[in-house]
RNA sequence: GUGGGUGUAGCUCAGCCGGUAGAGCACUGGGUUGUGGCCCCAGCGGUCGAGGGUUCAAGUCCCUUCAUCCACCCCA
């Protein structure tokens, strides 16, 4: 084995392709009938675009981007998230100016240089939507059903949709200062990263799994107990717009995002069924965003949802069916094979899926490969029925089979 | 970056206290010279991840290294 695929990144095989083309198509006409439109954006932005919005401090901008110089020193960055590239695209081309509220949706491949695990990849794909110009929280919770909905229609339930508030740049910073306080003196009790955490971003405590960190945030105070009055009342009436839709949810006051632009409502969609990588949709409100990088202060919200996770749990659940040929036709005998080829082409053509054998093999070895593949009818045409001008149709499944007349066999075939 | 598990045929794996490599599936051919997935037989296929060490002898023991998986971290 000379060459490999580099760590973190694989191939996607024929077989889970299927499973992909399934999720993507299901998810482009349902975000159609939201109303959303497709976006594709490159691959490679300007550095700042991300450090910018996700925030320096981050983890993924501190240590997981993939990152270069191009040869006029330009630093540029693989995209690790979708939104921020959304948003500059939002920005340069003015599409607030054609539709007060814009909704966006991508589907691509991100990539993070982080330690490969189960259901994490150093590039991994993403179908991300993004809504720009309304403040909900009308549209908080049409975001999120457009996410559940998404999971339905792929049949899948029993996922647990997690929601929180972060409050805004009012009243963030307040709870901010208050957690802090609280956590002065338990300090000791902490592990290193969390001791870390308190100082430069005290939010992600929450994020912690160890026991003895959870237990000190257990008594820590909540931020929706911090809220600010506009924030609590969009809050509030985002929870009731999601029961109003028949939606469940879970108040989850540790929901915090890895991601410094989010504001207000943030959620994840998460299973117990992919180890340690339980969320399967994450996102939220980013609504200092879009002025942030350079442009109007229009409000967002958006949502991300990784691909290959979906894929995982689709699989679990059984997976799709492969397709199989429509025809296979078994042709014996050097004239009836050429003619056999061309028949082939015509019905192709029309949209059938037909196989053939190019090796002039024996008509077992032809029926055993017919079987193989699943073929659900298979024409046999040696040289003495292409003279007579009769073939023999067999259908797979019945097991029956009768005799066809070949002058217009592929125009008969076609129906 | 830090732990732990695993690397043997194309795939899934077995291989005991060290004695010169095995199964199932897949593939090719045959049993059946013109009728399918089953069955039977045969064949093909391996520097045992790589490098070093111990030993008369290493897939097996020791060291190093690489790959991969899982977990921490973080996230989709």
């Amino acid at each position: 084995m000379e060459f490999t695929t580099i760590k973190g990144f694989k191939d996607i095989l024929p077989e889970e392709v299927v499973n992909w083309q399934i999720i993507e198509s299901k998810a482009r006409s349902l975000f159609t009938s939201f109303g959303f439109q497709e976006i594709k954006t490159p691959l490679m932005e300007k550095n700042e675009i991300f450090s910018r919005s996700i925030g320096e401090d981050t983890d993924i901008v501190s240590k997981e981007m993939y990152s270069l110089k191009d040869s006029k020193g330009q630093a540029l960055t693989l995209r690790p998230e979708a939104t921020a590239s959304v948003v500059r695209a939002y920005i340069q081309h003015r599409l607030y100016e054609k539709y007060p509220v814009q909704k966006l949706f991508s589907i691509g491949p991100m990539f993070r240089h982080e330690r490969p695990q189960k259901g994490r990849f150093r590039q991994f794909y993403q179908i991300n939507a993004e809504l720009f110009g309304d403040p909900g929280p009308k549209s908080d919770a049409e975001t999120i059903a457009l996410a559940i909905y998404l999971f339905e229609s792929l049949g899948l339930g029993n996922l647990s949709l997690n929601i929180n508030s972060l409050g805004c740049v009012e009243c963030r910073p307040r709870f901010r200062e208050e957690l802090k306080r609280y956590l002065i003196d338990k300090k000791d009790l902490l592990c290193t990263d969390c001791r870390r955490r308190s100082e430069t971003n005290p939010l992600r405590i929450f994020d912690c799994k160890l026991e003895t960190c959870k237990q000190v945030v257990s008594d820590a105070p909540s931020v929706t107990d911090f809220l600010c009055e506009p924030c609590r009342e969009h809050f509030e009436s985002l929870q009731a717009h999601l029961k109003s839709l028949g939606i469940a949810f879970i108040l989850n006051h540790r929901l915090v995002r890895g991601l410094d632009y989010y504001t207000r409502t943030t959620f994840e969609i998460q299973t117990d069924r992919l180890g340690a990588q339980n969320a399967v949709a994450g996102g939220g409100r980013y609504d200092g965003l879009v002025k942030l990088l350079g442009g109007p202060d229009h409000p967002a919200i958006g949502f991300a949802v990784g691909i290959e996770r979906l894929v995982s749990l689709l699989l679990e659940d059984g997976g799709s069916e492969r397709r199989k040929p429509d025809l296979f036709i078994a042709a014996l005998g050097k004239k009836s094979e050429d003619t056999c080829f061309n028949w082939v082409h015509g019905l192709r053509k029309t949209g059938m899926w037909v196989e053939m054998d190019y090796g002039s093999k024996g008509l077992k070895a032809q029926m055993k490969k017919a079987g193989r593949l699943g073929a659900k009818r298979v024409l046999i045409v040696g040289d003495d029925e292409l003279s007579s001008g009769k073939g023999i149709l067999r259908d797979m499944e019945t097991k029956s089979q009768e005799e066809v007349g070949l002058d217009n066999i592929v125009e008969d075939l076609k129906k």
